[in-house]
RNA sequence: GCCUCCGUGGUCUAGUGGCCUAGGACACCGCCCUCUCAAGGCGGCAACACGGGUUCGAAUCCCGUCGGAGGUGCCA
């Protein structure tokens, strides 16, 4: 049997985190297996649809390399993908499974239930709907909604017995179905709740593995009496944990948490973005760490799935992240870094030599300009930062130094790194003082930073001859 | 409140009764290298939530407590 996995987000606005972790899941688990991956679109709730949400979806899985086999704008022999497409599937269910006993239409209002819910909710008893519409007659029903009536189409849960369903990761789930409540099937829009399209999809797509938040967890046993009644094969089910901002609060946007565009957006490499989210929550079982997404669909095993949610670490997203900008080939990183560069107003410099400074240091793309900003402006300074006891540098050093680095390079034509290496070296060991003696001060003074990408050498090449001397010069003249 | 689930260092995790004086990674700290930073090398801090059982033996099995999460919508 083949294996048939889905994701299926609902157009309510970015693609978050555990949303693409999900995602990722769902397709790897359908790539391991040699399966089919499909990408549904559940608008149903017409409401809370969020305008161009669809395809910043879509953007997002094409951006992390998700392809799926299925799906809206990609075609299939299950279609429509979007939801509201399929809508005049749903009602025809749903009328046969109040055949068969599982559902019946209710015309309580909304208002009616709000009040009802309120009233519990103040005894401090949790809010049951009574089935008072379940006692309907047809006929009397058939009357109502001939009539113009709105009504929904609730589900029918047995008032004694268990529900229960079986996931991959949590084992066996059941519950008394005394404490389950009959939860609207269909709207009186016409359109299905979640409740009940998801059933009917997965069973018209021909599901076979439901991979999805555990948010589920709780109310799958409800899923599985819906199978039940319409004698459909159920699927096999993995709930995934969730993915956290801290201890207590899952990752939200409220509280300025990234989503996978933001991260991009960001200059966080999307492979290294997508290799750190398969991680949270899910081990190869070893210790390896690095993994390209043909290798994940390779090695991705649901037993390596952790049932606790785990906590977004963005320290160590970082960290990852700067290893895939060192392992990445020399022209990519230029070709990433040169709209940075630009932004910060130095690629009129030799880009290609501080791309080759800049690699290895890069963490995230972001962080390029304030690296490399005080080579297009020279900072003020404080003179404080001459003083540094390793180098055993001071302003009074740094004023010898100075002088003696502008002595040199004032006679340099040649203005080749090599070059400018060579002649500070011989002057510097000529003079008796230590390199650090030197080249501190020199850095500091054509730099005005404590750190800098580089050393006084390549920071001097980068600027230019002439760039350095008005540096250096002005520097010499606001010694104390 | 009720129902369901979860609980290894600050974080991601390995671990499925003896291989555990609990392993790896991030972060943090120290040292080395070094013209700064970064990288690299070496070293360090730091966990089985708690309490009872079961067993010759428990992070691993059972019970309870506590803590956290999810659900309790004509949201998904």
């Amino acid at each position: 049997m083949t294996v048939r996995t889905r994701f299926a987000p609902s157009p309510t606005g970015y693609l978050h985190l555990g949303g693409l972790r999900t995602a990722l899941y769902t397709y790897l688990f359908a790539r391991k297996m040699g399966g089919v991956f499909i990408l549904r679109i559940e608008d149903t709730d017409q409401e809370r649809e969020v305008p161009g949400a669809i395809d910043r979806i879509y953007a997002s899985i094409r951006e992390a390399g998700l392809t799926y086999d299925e799906g809206p704008n990609v075609g299939g022999d299950y279609g429509p993908y979007i939801q509201t497409q399929r809508r005049h599937l749903y009602a025809p269910k749903a009328w046969e499974l109040v055949e068969r006993g599982g559902a019946y239409p209710c015309f309580c209002t909304k208002e009616w239930l709000e009040d009802a819910r309120k009233a519990c909710e103040a005894r401090g008893e949790t809010f049951k709907y009574d089935k008072h519409c379940l006692g309907i007659s047809k006929e009397e029903a058939k009357r109502r909604i001939d009539a113009g009536e709105p009504y929904v189409i609730r589900q029918n849960v047995p008032l004694t017995g268990k529900a229960s369903f079986d996931d991959v990761l949590f084992g066996h789930i059941e519950v008394d179905c005394s404490t389950l409540d009959d939860s609207v099937l269909m709207k009186a829009d016409g359109l299905p709740t979640y409740n009940f399209a998801n059933v009917v999809d997965d069973h018209l797509m021909g599901i076979t593995h439901v991979l999805r938040g555990s948010e589920y967890l709780s109310s799958s046993p409800k899923y599985n009496l819906l199978y039940e009644s319409f004698g459909w094969e159920k699927p096999v089910y993995v709930h995934l944990p969730v993915v956290m901002r801290d201890a207590s609060h899952k990752l939200s946007k409220r509280f300025g948490d990234p989503s996978f565009e933001d991260l991009l957006q960001r200059g966080f490499l999307r492979e290294a973005i997508v290799n750190f989210i398969a991680l949270l929550g899910w081990s190869p079982g070893d210790d390896r760490e690095f993994f390209t997404l043909p290798e994940l669909e390779e090695v991705f095993d649901l037993k390596g799935l952790n049932k606790s949610p785990s906590i977004f670490d963005m320290d160590k997203l970082t960290w990852m992240n700067s290893e895939y900008v060192r392992r990445m080939p020399f022209e990519d990183y230029l070709a990433m870094a040169t709209p940075w560069f630009e932004a910060a107003g130095v690629a009129h410099l030799d880009t290609r030599r501080l791309a080759e400074l800049m690699q290895g240091r890069t963490e995230v793309l972001d962080r390029i300009p304030p690296m490399v900003d005080f080579l297009a402006t020279m900072p003020d300074f404080d003179v404080a930062l001459y003083t540094h006891k390793k180098m055993k540098t001071d302003p009074q050093v740094a004023a010898q130094a100075l002088a003696l680095a502008k002595s040199v390079l004032v006679t340099i034509s040649d203005w080749r790194e090599e070059v400018i290496h060579e002649s500070l070296m011989a002057a510097i060991a000529a003079s008796g003082m230590k390199n650090g003696q030197v080249l501190w001060p020199l850095r500091i003074a054509i730099s005005g930073r404590e750190s800098t990408p580089g050393g006084a050498i390549e920071i001097a090449y980068l600027l230019g001859k002439e760039e350095t001397l008005r540096r250096l010069e002005r520097s010499i003249a606001v010694l104390p």
